[in-house]
DNA sequence: TTCATTTACTCGGATCAAGAGCATATTGTC
DNA sequence: GACAATATGCTCTTGATCCGAGTAAATGAA
């Protein structure tokens, strides 16, 4: 078990503003050993305690638990196919400051350089209060934390030149962070195992079991969209046939509707999906129902009880939630039909990378704050 | 963290008969602090302390931790298709004692029954040392313990009758747990995300992800049988289309040859798997690459290092590597095929189910005893 | 004002673990 | 056979953490 003063922290940190009493009874120990700690938590800069609205019930008033003002904090990096931002977040996930901009075509070293200088200066703003950082990339990242972003045209990407020799640093792919933040402040709080798929150019995603995200092997688990439940005789871009995210993106639509693949295949799907058109509305169900079927597939073998969307998927869902939900439901197995685990967009929304960049930063920070 | 007691106690499980010296650089501590450690769990009756092979190397000569000749014991059963077992099993997983007979026949409540006493004799013979038990079943456990067997007809069969207020009881499936079993004592000991597939009457499986088994949220996770990896055209007895399942059991078999489904699908297709006839082996072959091109798939979504396989799948393998094997390179993302994670017959075969019953057994009783 | 209720603080004791220093048991060398 | 080198085990001190009992403080209700 985690030291009681880590729990404390998770527990602040899950929900910023418990109040001491209620904190304390959550893990478990008594008055006098929450003094101590709460005592030796605020030494150290951790925790401050602050006012807590009146209750209205009887008792001696208790206090708040809130971030210290001088505590510890983590910056959060998100880069997407058109943008780059950092955050510096605080305990609880409040946002302190924020800074980014557009990319502009640029290539990724070039980015994560300008990326890196925006660290520089929130650190010189912020100091040695910054212990680490979180960073969430539209592609695969590999344990020595080179990014390929086929989508973007980059390859080998030292992400680690945002920040050499941070004390922490946690990469990882958009989807896979989106789910983390999702299942920690978003739709999926308290669900077992929960599964988001992130559609963008391509179809991403993660599970996340018991609030943890399986990570996979190689940090490249959830590409969901390179299992064959797609048709078999279409060819993916990663080599394999049948690939269900030639089924469900934005090439599938071109595909459709004989349009030639465009460059930013996700401004094109967003304009077809949201079209009033009869054509491309049909393509949309089409498209739709490809991802009603493999969520079903995927929530068979799984076994998750809650599904998220993001991307294009919250605009597909919109678009054709008829065809979506019936596609999804006739793929179940049948004793789960009763209760079909629900299909929600994420609540994050284009924010849940970044977030859970923040989200595993900040936990693998408070696994060493004492 | 786990304290150090148990954590002593988790490494001599996980490899009895380590010496002393070892376990201590294991987990990580001192000599002085083995050494209270060591007598304390001895005077628990936990661990005893063996001689050693002699090294050869200079220095005072250790001592072995094994498990204490009066220290608790697990109760581990399997219930398959044509019997049921249960063992006794010892801290590092020794078998001290067994029983078991056939099912002839009977139904499910009937087999628990004798089961149960089975396991009534046992406690009479070793006392309360035997702590608990662990059940493998070839169906799904819900959470009070109901087990479904389709395969056999069974249905609500209430699995606590075989030791009612156990203090630890776990139960389940039998492929679920045949994973924990082989991630831990088998092939993929080691792996960092293990996939294990196991045919029998139909195709289940498990994740095993950081030595943990994906569990699911209502504990059945691992139907990868029912993601529509196959014909659409297909009708599976879950109510779905395509499944993966119709596509690789003894139920594809009989379909492609033109047989009327059997009545025992397992031992019908590993006669037809096994049979030196073009017919029977072709059949084989269009298995072997459903199965082939489902598993890529699977490793694909899930970024596994490994996959184990087991029950008619070490068939398959065997007797069509060539198919299975070009399927599954041919599925896997480009990135993946100068090292395709590979797919191996897993090592404990048939004793995987009772194995893993066994192990996640211990494992539940290893946080209890202090 | 008084009491019930809830929470916070103080202090003694128990447990656990780390580390220094010393003791012990074996192998290898002379 | 004596001694050095090496590896391991034991004792004791110190410190951190945590629990529980008892006491004090702050609030609402009668």
């Amino acid at each position: 078990m985690p030291t009681r003063a880590t729990e404390l922290l998770r527990v602040v940190h899950a929900r910023p503003g418990v109040t001491r009493a209620d904190a304390a009874r959550l893990i478990g120990v008594g008055t006098g050993a929450t003094t101590e700690l709460v005592g030796r938590l605020g030494q150290a800069e951790l925790l401050a305690e602050g006012p807590t609205a009146p209750s209205g019930a009887r008792g001696r008033p208790t206090t708040a638990l809130i971030p210290h003002p001088r505590g510890p904090l983590i910056a959060a990096a998100s880069i997407t196919h058109e943008s780059w931002r950092v955050d510096v977040v605080e305990l609880g996930g409040s946002i302190l400051a924020t800074a980014g901009e557009e990319l502009a075509g640029r290539g990724g070293d070039e980015v994560v350089a300008a990326l890196g200088a925006a660290v520089r200066r929130l650190r010189h703003e912020y100091g040695d209060r910054i212990r680490g950082i979180g960073i969430a990339v539209p592609g695969t990242v590999s344990r020595d934390l080179m990014l390929d972003a086929s989508n973007l045209g980059w390859h080998d990407v030292d992400l680690a030149a945002a920040w050499p020799r941070a004390e922490i640093f946690v990469a990882g792919n958009d989807a896979t962070l989106a789910a983390s933040a999702e299942s920690r402040r978003g739709m999926a709080v308290g669900a077992a195992v929960a599964l988001h798929l992130r559609i963008e150019a391509g179809l991403g995603g993660a599970v996340v079991d018991g609030g943890k995200v399986l990570i996979g092997a190689l940090g490249a688990a959830g590409e969901f969209g390179h299992m064959p439940f797609g048709d078999p005789a279409v060819r993916c871009p990663c080599g394999a046939y049948g690939c269900w995210g030639t089924a469900v993106d934005g090439s599938a639509l071109a595909r459709l509707l004989g349009h030639e693949p465009p460059r930013d295949l996700i401004t094109y799907a967003r304009r077809i999906i949201t079209s009033p058109e009869p054509e491309p509305a049909a393509a949309a169900a089409t498209v739709a129902t490809a991802l009603g079927r493999g969520i079903a597939g995927l929530v068979n073998g799984l076994d998750a009880d809650l599904v998220t969307l993001g991307g294009l998927g919250v605009d597909l869902l919109a678009a054709a939630p008829e065809q979506l939900l019936t596609a999804y439901e006739a793929g179940l197995m049948s004793f789960r039909r009763a209760a079909p685990p629900p299909v929600v967009p994420a609540l994050l929304g284009d924010d849940g990378p970044i977030a859970g960049a923040a989200e595993e930063a900040w936990t693998a920070l408070l696994t060493r704050l004492v």
